[in-house]
DNA sequence: AAAATCCGACTGACGAGTCGGTCGGTTTGA
DNA sequence: TCAAACCGACCGACTCGTCAGTCGGATTTT
C-alpha cells in the first residue's frame, strides 16, 4: 500500500513519463493532454491537479531533463583539471547521456524548439550556458598557452552546434547505431579545430 | 495599367511577402492567416486564392528560400576547384546569404522546426542535401591527400551543424554584428578540424 | 469526518478553411 | 461602337471541429 505522498508521487511521474513519450512522438502543439492523461492511466483532471498546465508540463521535462544532463557534465568535468581534457570528458558525458535516453535527446533538439516562441527563451539561456561551459575551457585553454589565441566566441558556438547537430542527426535518423561511436571523431575533429597539433594525446 | 495577370502577381508576391514577415516574427504556430491578409493588404480569401492552405504557404516560402540558398553555393563553388576551397567560398556564400536575409535565415533556422511534424521530412532532406555536399568535398579532399582519412560522415555533420549554430546565434542574438565576420574563425575552425596543418593558405 | 486526490463531462475561445457574393476588366456580337 | 455576357480575382462573415482548462462531485487517504 503507497502512502499518501507515495501515491501522488506516482501518479505525477507517470503522468511525466507519458508526457515524454506523447511529446517526443507527437510535437508539443500536436500533443493532446487526453492523450497524456489516457497514457498515465489518469484523467484529464488528474493532469491538472499535478500540473498547473500543459506548457508547465512541458518546462518541468524540459528542467528534469537539463538536471540530468547537467549534473553528469559537472561531475564528468571535476575529474580533470586540463581545460581541453575537460571538454574532451563534458563531450562523452554528453553522448553518454543522450546515448542513453534518446526520447530527452529529442525533447531537447526537436521537440523544444518546435513548442512555439514561450520556449525560445528558456532554450536559449540553455543553450547560452552551454556554450559558456565550453567557452570557458577555451579561455582557460589559451591563457595557460595550450592553444593558439582565437575567437572563443565563435569557437564555442561551432563546437556546440557540431555537438548538437551529430545528436541530432541520430535522433532523426538513428545514426551512428550507438550515438557514443562518434565520440573519437568528433573529439579529433574539435580539438584539432582549436588548434591542437595533430597527433597530441588528451 | 497592369493587366490581370500581372495585378494577380503582385498580389500573390504581396502575400509571400507578409507571410515572411509574419511567419518570422511570430513564428508557424501563433501566425493568423487573418494576420498575413491584413499586412498584405489583401483578404483571407485572397490569401486562399492563391495558396491552397497555410502549410503550403510556409513550403512556398520555404522552396522559394532554398532555390535562393543553394543556387548562390553552387554558382560559388563552380568557380574553385580545390575541395577544400570549394568548402570555404561555400561557408562565405551561405554567411553572406543569411547575413542579407536575416528574416530567411530565422525561418530556416527557427520556424521551419517549429511548424510541425509535417515539415520535418521536408527539413531532414534540406539538411541532408548540405551535409552531402559538404561530405563529397571532404571525401574529395581525402581522395586527393590534402587531408589525413577522416570520419567523413561525422566530419560533414559536425561543419553542418557548427555552420547552423553560428548562423542561429546570429539570427536570434544578433552576434556577430555582420554574419560575414564569423567567417575567419569560422573558416579555420573547420578546415583546421579536418586536420589540415595550421598556418595553411586556402 | 476532513482533507487530499482524482474523475470526466462540459465550456468557451479560437482559428483554419468555406462559400455566396461583388467588382473591374475582357470578350462577343449586333 | 457599345452593351450584354462572361470571367477570374477577390472579399469577409460564417461554420465547425478542436482542445486547453474548469468544476462539481466521487473516491481514497489520514
Amino acid at each position: 500500500m503507497p502512502g499518501k505522498q507515495e501515491r501522488s508521487e506516482n501518479r505525477r511521474q507517470r503522468v511525466l513519463d507519458a508526457a515524454l513519450d506523447v511529446f517526443t512522438s507527437a510535437g508539443y502543439g500536436d500533443t493532446l493532454v487526453d492523450e497524456i492523461a489516457r497514457r498515465s492511466d489518469t484523467s484529464k483532471g488528474g493532469v491538472y491537479f499535478h500540473f498547473p498546465s500543459k506548457q508547465a508540463l512541458f518546462l518541468s521535462l524540459l528542467d528534469e531533463a537539463s538536471d540530468l544532463l547537467l549534473s553528469r557534465v559537472e561531475r564528468a568535468m571535476a575529474a580533470e583539471t586540463d581545460p581541453l581534457a575537460r571538454g574532451a570528458v563534458a563531450l562523452r558525458a554528453v553522448l553518454q547521456t543522450f546515448g542513453g535516453h534518446r526520447a530527452v535527446a529529442r525533447l531537447f533538439l526537436v521537440e523544444a524548439l518546435g513548442a512555439g516562441h514561450q520556449f525560445n527563451a528558456r532554450m536559449a539561456a540553455l543553450h547560452q550556458r552551454f556554450a559558456a561551459l565550453i567557452k570557458q575551457q577555451l579561455d582557460d585553454a589559451v591563457a595557460q598557452g595550450l592553444i593558439a589565441p582565437l575567437d572563443t566566441d565563435v569557437a564555442s558556438m561551432a563546437w556546440f552546434g557540431a555537438v548538437n547537430q551529430v545528436v541530432m542527426r541520430w535522433v532523426l535518423t538513428g545514426q551512428p547505431e550507438r550515438l557514443e561511436d562518434a565520440y573519437p571523431a568528433l573529439r579529433r575533429l574539435l580539438l584539432y579545430g582549436v588548434g591542437l597539433p595533430a597527433g597530441e594525446k588528451v
